[in-house]
DNA sequence: AAGAGCGGCAACCGCATTGCT
DNA sequence: AAGCAATGCGGTTGCCGCTCT
Protein backbone atom coordinates (compact mmCIF):
# COMPACT_ATOMS: atom_id res chain seq x y z
CA UNK A 1 0.00 0.00 0.00
CA UNK A 2 1.49 3.33 -1.11
CA UNK A 3 -0.75 5.25 0.90
CA UNK A 4 -3.23 4.76 3.77
CA UNK A 5 -7.15 4.38 2.80
CA UNK A 6 -8.00 5.92 5.51
CA UNK A 7 -5.69 8.65 5.12
CA UNK A 8 -6.83 9.46 1.38
CA UNK A 9 -9.23 11.89 2.39
CA UNK A 10 -8.80 15.75 0.88
CA UNK A 11 -7.62 18.45 3.33
CA UNK A 12 -7.05 16.02 6.29
CA UNK A 13 -5.26 18.05 9.39
CA UNK A 14 -2.36 17.14 10.36
CA UNK A 15 -0.15 18.15 13.42
CA UNK A 16 -1.32 18.70 17.11
CA UNK A 17 -4.89 18.33 17.86
CA UNK A 18 -6.57 21.09 19.29
CA UNK A 19 -9.03 21.55 22.44
CA UNK A 20 -11.83 21.81 19.96
CA UNK A 21 -10.94 18.48 17.94
CA UNK A 22 -10.56 16.58 21.39
CA UNK A 23 -13.93 17.78 22.30
CA UNK A 24 -15.36 16.53 19.15
CA UNK A 25 -13.75 13.14 19.53
CA UNK A 26 -14.29 12.45 23.08
CA UNK A 27 -17.96 13.64 22.31
CA UNK A 28 -18.66 11.10 19.70
CA UNK A 29 -16.39 8.34 21.07
CA UNK A 30 -18.33 8.54 24.44
CA UNK A 31 -21.25 8.41 22.70
CA UNK A 32 -21.09 6.19 20.14
CA UNK A 33 -18.33 3.89 20.93
CA UNK A 34 -15.23 3.39 18.18
CA UNK A 35 -16.74 0.45 16.05
CA UNK A 36 -14.80 1.84 13.04
CA UNK A 37 -12.27 4.13 13.41
CA UNK A 38 -12.23 5.03 9.41
CA UNK A 39 -15.73 5.94 9.93
CA UNK A 40 -15.05 8.32 13.29
CA UNK A 41 -13.48 11.47 11.38
CA UNK A 42 -16.14 11.93 9.41
CA UNK A 43 -19.08 10.85 12.20
CA UNK A 44 -17.53 13.24 14.51
CA UNK A 45 -17.04 16.14 12.34
CA UNK A 46 -13.39 15.87 12.31
CA UNK A 47 -11.15 16.59 9.27
CA UNK A 48 -8.82 13.94 10.50
CA UNK A 49 -8.15 10.40 9.33
CA UNK A 50 -9.11 7.27 11.50
CA UNK A 51 -5.89 6.27 12.58
CA UNK A 52 -4.78 9.97 13.81
CA UNK A 53 -8.06 9.88 15.67
CA UNK A 54 -7.24 5.91 17.13
CA UNK A 55 -3.91 7.64 18.02
CA UNK A 56 -5.23 10.05 19.98
CA UNK A 57 -8.00 8.29 21.62
CA UNK A 58 -5.98 5.94 22.77
CA UNK A 59 -2.64 7.56 23.95
CA UNK A 60 -4.07 10.68 25.33
CA UNK A 61 -8.61 11.22 25.17
CA UNK A 62 -9.13 7.76 26.89
CA UNK A 63 -10.48 8.21 30.52
CA UNK A 64 -8.47 5.31 31.94
CA UNK A 65 -4.90 6.98 30.24
CA UNK A 66 -2.98 7.65 33.20
CA UNK A 67 -0.46 10.94 32.78
CA UNK A 68 2.51 12.51 34.40
CA UNK A 69 6.15 10.76 35.54
CA UNK A 70 6.51 7.38 35.95
CA UNK A 71 7.17 5.73 39.29
CA UNK A 72 10.05 4.06 40.37
CA UNK A 73 7.27 0.68 40.40
CA UNK A 74 6.77 1.67 36.91
CA UNK A 75 10.49 2.30 35.89
CA UNK A 76 11.52 -0.45 37.24
CA UNK A 77 8.81 -2.89 35.44
CA UNK A 78 9.52 -1.04 32.40
CA UNK A 79 13.16 -1.74 32.41
CA UNK A 80 12.31 -5.45 33.44
CA UNK A 81 10.19 -6.14 30.58
CA UNK A 82 12.04 -4.56 27.92
CA UNK A 83 14.86 -7.00 29.23
CA UNK A 84 12.50 -9.68 28.40
CA UNK A 85 10.82 -8.74 25.63
CA UNK A 86 12.30 -6.34 23.67
CA UNK A 87 11.05 -3.31 22.25
CA UNK A 88 7.84 -4.75 22.11
CA UNK A 89 6.13 -0.96 23.69
CA UNK A 90 2.33 -2.85 23.55
CA UNK A 91 3.37 -5.67 25.00
CA UNK A 92 5.08 -3.83 27.79
CA UNK A 93 2.53 -0.97 27.92
CA UNK A 94 0.07 -4.06 28.33
CA UNK A 95 1.18 -4.59 31.65
CA UNK A 96 1.45 -1.34 33.17
CA UNK A 97 -2.13 0.14 33.39
CA UNK A 98 -3.00 3.19 32.40
CA UNK A 99 -0.14 4.02 29.84
CA UNK A 100 0.76 3.71 26.46
CA UNK A 101 3.24 2.16 24.52
CA UNK A 102 3.77 5.28 22.43
CA UNK A 103 4.62 7.20 26.24
CA UNK A 104 6.38 4.04 27.19
CA UNK A 105 8.21 4.14 24.16
CA UNK A 106 9.33 8.10 24.22
CA UNK A 107 10.09 7.23 27.93
CA UNK A 108 12.48 4.59 27.26
CA UNK A 109 14.17 6.60 24.36
CA UNK A 110 14.80 9.57 26.85
CA UNK A 111 14.80 8.82 30.14
CA UNK A 112 15.88 5.60 30.46
CA UNK A 113 18.57 5.57 28.21
CA UNK A 114 19.80 8.89 29.37
CA UNK A 115 20.34 7.84 32.84
CA UNK A 116 22.10 4.68 31.29
CA UNK A 117 24.41 6.81 29.79
CA UNK A 118 24.76 9.32 32.09
CA UNK A 119 25.96 6.09 34.65
CA UNK A 120 28.25 4.39 31.58
CA UNK A 121 30.14 7.74 31.49
CA UNK A 122 30.89 7.50 35.52
CA UNK A 123 31.85 3.65 34.43
CA UNK A 124 34.20 4.54 31.79
CA UNK A 125 36.67 6.94 33.87
CA UNK A 126 35.58 5.19 37.57
CA UNK A 127 35.04 2.13 39.12
CA UNK A 128 31.46 1.43 39.44
CA UNK A 129 30.18 1.28 42.71
CA UNK A 130 27.25 0.84 44.48
CA UNK A 131 26.57 4.20 45.67
CA UNK A 132 27.12 5.17 41.94
CA UNK A 133 24.23 3.26 40.85
CA UNK A 134 22.30 3.59 43.47
CA UNK A 135 22.18 7.38 42.66
CA UNK A 136 19.92 6.64 39.38
CA UNK A 137 18.43 3.72 41.06
CA UNK A 138 20.03 1.21 39.26
CA UNK A 139 22.08 -1.40 40.62
CA UNK A 140 25.20 -2.68 38.29
CA UNK A 141 24.12 -5.49 36.84
CA UNK A 142 21.04 -3.52 35.55
CA UNK A 143 23.41 -1.03 34.61
CA UNK A 144 25.22 -3.69 32.62
CA UNK A 145 22.86 -5.73 31.27
CA UNK A 146 20.96 -2.32 29.55
CA UNK A 147 24.37 -1.47 28.15
CA UNK A 148 24.68 -4.66 26.53
CA UNK A 149 20.95 -4.16 24.63
CA UNK A 150 21.45 -0.63 23.58
CA UNK A 151 24.73 -1.42 22.30
CA UNK A 152 24.19 -5.14 20.69
CA UNK A 153 20.01 -4.32 19.57
CA UNK A 154 20.56 -8.03 20.37
CA UNK A 155 16.41 -9.50 20.28
CA UNK A 156 16.31 -10.30 23.29
CA UNK A 157 13.04 -12.05 22.74
CA UNK A 158 13.73 -14.43 20.51
CA UNK A 159 16.26 -16.61 22.83
CA UNK A 160 14.03 -16.11 25.99
CA UNK A 161 10.56 -17.83 24.04
CA UNK A 162 12.44 -20.12 21.96
CA UNK A 163 13.82 -22.00 25.20
CA UNK A 164 12.99 -24.99 26.48
CA UNK A 165 13.85 -24.74 29.99
CA UNK A 166 11.09 -23.48 32.31
CA UNK A 167 10.85 -19.62 31.98
CA UNK A 168 9.02 -18.09 35.11
CA UNK A 169 10.12 -18.93 38.66
CA UNK A 170 8.71 -17.26 41.60
CA UNK A 171 9.61 -16.94 45.02
CA UNK A 172 7.43 -15.99 48.00
CA UNK A 173 9.79 -15.91 50.73
CA UNK A 174 10.61 -12.79 52.22
CA UNK A 175 14.06 -13.12 52.66
CA UNK A 176 14.80 -14.80 49.03
CA UNK A 177 17.92 -14.75 48.06
CA UNK A 178 19.54 -13.09 51.14
CA UNK A 179 22.64 -14.97 52.16
CA UNK A 180 23.47 -16.04 48.70
CA UNK A 181 26.81 -16.83 48.25
CA UNK A 182 29.91 -17.94 50.63
CA UNK A 183 32.48 -15.42 50.40
CA UNK A 184 29.91 -12.97 52.21
CA UNK A 185 31.28 -10.03 49.64
CA UNK A 186 29.12 -10.89 46.45
CA UNK A 187 28.10 -7.97 44.64
CA UNK A 188 25.17 -8.29 42.85
CA UNK A 189 26.70 -7.18 38.97
CA UNK A 190 29.24 -9.81 39.65
CA UNK A 191 26.67 -12.53 39.98
CA UNK A 192 24.55 -11.31 37.33
CA UNK A 193 27.92 -11.34 34.97
CA UNK A 194 28.90 -14.69 36.04
CA UNK A 195 25.46 -15.89 34.84
CA UNK A 196 25.53 -14.25 31.89
CA UNK A 197 27.28 -17.14 29.85
CA UNK A 198 24.38 -19.73 30.41
CA UNK A 199 22.03 -20.79 27.93
CA UNK A 200 18.46 -20.97 29.47
CA UNK A 201 16.46 -18.16 30.89
CA UNK A 202 14.13 -17.89 33.88
CA UNK A 203 12.07 -15.29 35.42
CA UNK A 204 11.43 -14.83 38.62
CA UNK A 205 9.88 -12.37 40.59
CA UNK A 206 10.43 -12.03 43.85
CA UNK A 207 7.56 -10.43 45.26
CA UNK A 208 6.53 -9.16 48.34
CA UNK A 209 4.28 -11.59 50.42
CA UNK A 210 2.12 -9.64 51.83
CA UNK A 211 0.98 -7.62 48.94
CA UNK A 212 0.74 -10.97 46.43
CA UNK A 213 -0.93 -14.19 47.90
CA UNK A 214 -1.92 -15.47 44.27
CA UNK A 215 -0.04 -18.66 43.92
CA UNK A 216 0.36 -19.85 40.00
CA UNK A 217 1.52 -22.81 39.39
CA UNK A 218 4.83 -23.64 37.40
CA UNK A 219 3.46 -25.86 35.01
CA UNK A 220 1.37 -23.20 33.55
CA UNK A 221 4.39 -20.93 32.82
CA UNK A 222 6.51 -23.87 31.09
CA UNK A 223 4.95 -24.75 28.38
CA UNK A 224 2.77 -24.56 25.33
CA UNK A 225 3.05 -20.40 25.30
CA UNK A 226 2.73 -18.27 22.84
CA UNK A 227 5.88 -15.87 21.92
CA UNK A 228 3.29 -12.86 23.27
CA UNK A 229 3.37 -14.89 26.86
CA UNK A 230 4.26 -12.88 29.92
CA UNK A 231 3.23 -14.22 33.18
CA UNK A 232 -0.01 -12.36 33.89
CA UNK A 233 0.21 -9.35 36.34
CA UNK A 234 -2.33 -8.48 39.23
CA UNK A 235 -3.23 -5.09 40.86
CA UNK A 236 -1.81 -4.66 44.34
CA UNK A 237 -3.89 -2.80 46.85
CA UNK A 238 -1.55 -0.11 46.32
CA UNK A 239 -1.98 -0.10 42.73
CA UNK A 240 0.96 -1.55 41.45
CA UNK A 241 1.50 -4.00 38.94
CA UNK A 242 2.51 -7.29 40.41
CA UNK A 243 3.29 -10.68 39.38
CA UNK A 244 1.73 -13.85 40.82
CA UNK A 245 4.07 -15.95 42.47
CA UNK A 246 4.96 -19.47 42.75
CA UNK A 247 7.07 -20.54 45.25
CA UNK A 248 10.53 -21.62 44.65
CA UNK A 249 13.61 -23.59 46.57
CA UNK A 250 15.94 -20.58 46.64
CA UNK A 251 16.20 -20.94 49.91
CA UNK A 252 16.78 -24.32 50.11
CA UNK A 253 19.61 -23.93 47.50
CA UNK A 254 21.33 -21.37 49.43
CA UNK A 255 21.23 -23.93 52.47
CA UNK A 256 22.83 -26.17 50.61
CA UNK A 257 26.03 -23.81 50.30
CA UNK A 258 25.69 -23.12 46.86
CA UNK A 259 27.50 -20.26 45.13
CA UNK A 260 24.12 -17.91 43.24
CA UNK A 261 25.62 -19.17 39.99
CA UNK A 262 25.76 -22.22 40.25
CA UNK A 263 22.32 -22.37 41.99
CA UNK A 264 21.28 -20.73 38.93
CA UNK A 265 22.65 -23.19 36.45
CA UNK A 266 21.30 -25.97 38.91
CA UNK A 267 17.85 -24.53 38.03
CA UNK A 268 18.34 -23.65 34.40
CA UNK A 269 18.47 -20.61 35.15
CA UNK A 270 20.60 -17.88 33.06
CA UNK A 271 20.44 -14.53 34.83
CA UNK A 272 18.80 -11.93 37.48
CA UNK A 273 18.28 -8.43 37.85
CA UNK A 274 17.68 -7.72 41.77
CA UNK A 275 15.51 -4.84 42.25
CA UNK A 276 14.61 -3.45 45.66
CA UNK A 277 15.39 -5.27 48.53
CA UNK A 278 13.03 -3.44 51.61
CA UNK A 279 14.01 -5.59 53.88
CA UNK A 280 17.01 -4.56 54.29
CA UNK A 281 20.89 -5.58 53.43
CA UNK A 282 21.00 -8.88 51.03
CA UNK A 283 23.94 -11.07 49.43
CA UNK A 284 26.44 -10.93 51.65
CA UNK A 285 25.30 -7.84 53.65
CA UNK A 286 25.00 -5.54 50.47
CA UNK A 287 22.26 -3.39 49.96
CA UNK A 288 21.84 -3.69 46.19
CA UNK A 289 19.20 -0.95 45.49
CA UNK A 290 17.64 1.95 46.94
CA UNK A 291 15.16 0.95 49.33
CA UNK A 292 12.89 3.58 47.66
CA UNK A 293 10.43 0.80 46.61
CA UNK A 294 7.39 -0.33 48.45
CA UNK A 295 6.88 -2.55 46.22
CA UNK A 296 8.74 -5.70 47.64
CA UNK A 297 12.17 -7.46 45.80
CA UNK A 298 11.62 -7.96 42.46
CA UNK A 299 14.17 -10.28 40.28
CA UNK A 300 14.29 -9.29 36.87
CA UNK A 301 15.34 -12.79 34.55
CA UNK A 302 17.73 -11.44 31.59
CA UNK A 303 18.20 -14.91 28.73
CA UNK A 304 21.83 -15.39 28.47
CA UNK A 305 23.64 -14.72 25.65
CA UNK A 306 24.02 -17.27 23.15
C1' DA B 1 18.56 39.90 25.52
C1' DA B 2 18.84 36.85 21.86
C1' DG B 3 19.92 33.05 19.24
C1' DA B 4 21.80 28.44 19.04
C1' DG B 5 21.50 23.88 20.74
C1' DC B 6 19.19 20.31 22.88
C1' DG B 7 15.69 17.23 24.73
C1' DG B 8 10.96 15.75 25.38
C1' DC B 9 7.11 14.23 23.37
C1' DA B 10 3.00 14.27 20.22
C1' DA B 11 2.10 12.72 15.95
C1' DC B 12 3.16 10.62 11.58
C1' DC B 13 4.88 6.93 8.45
C1' DG B 14 5.28 2.54 6.78
C1' DC B 15 5.17 -2.23 7.49
C1' DA B 16 2.88 -6.24 9.72
C1' DT B 17 -1.06 -8.45 11.15
C1' DT B 18 -5.83 -9.47 11.29
C1' DG B 19 -10.33 -10.10 9.62
C1' DC B 20 -13.62 -10.20 6.13
C1' DT B 21 -15.41 -11.39 1.59
C1' DA C 1 -6.64 -19.14 -1.42
C1' DA C 2 -6.38 -14.48 -2.63
C1' DG C 3 -7.28 -9.76 -2.30
C1' DC C 4 -8.52 -5.90 0.17
C1' DA C 5 -9.44 -2.83 4.09
C1' DA C 6 -8.85 -1.84 8.80
C1' DT C 7 -6.17 -1.97 12.69
C1' DG C 8 -1.90 -2.55 15.40
C1' DC C 9 2.71 -1.63 16.16
C1' DG C 10 7.42 0.23 16.29
C1' DG C 11 10.57 3.53 14.25
C1' DT C 12 11.09 8.13 13.17
C1' DT C 13 10.19 13.01 12.59
C1' DG C 14 9.64 17.60 13.76
C1' DC C 15 7.68 21.08 16.74
C1' DC C 16 8.13 23.51 20.90
C1' DG C 17 9.92 24.94 25.08
C1' DC C 18 13.82 25.12 27.95
C1' DT C 19 18.73 25.87 28.83
C1' DC C 20 23.06 27.55 27.81
C1' DT C 21 26.31 30.81 26.05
Amino acid sequence: MGHHSCCNQQKVKRGLWSPEEDEKLIRYITTHGYGCWSEVPEKAGLQRCGKSCRLRWINYLRPDIRRGRFSPEEEKLIISLHGAVGNRWAHIASHLPGRTDNEIKNYWNSWIKKKIRKTTTTQTSNKPTTDQHSQFGYTSNQVDFLNQDLVTKRPLQDTLFSSPSPLFMFDTGPVGLEGIGTDGNERPGELFQESMGLNSEVVAWHMNQQEVPAVLPLASFSGGMDSNYLPPLIESNEGMAAMEVQPCSINGEREMGLELNEWVESQQCASFLFWDQPEGPVLGGEEIAPASSNMGTMLSPYPSSL
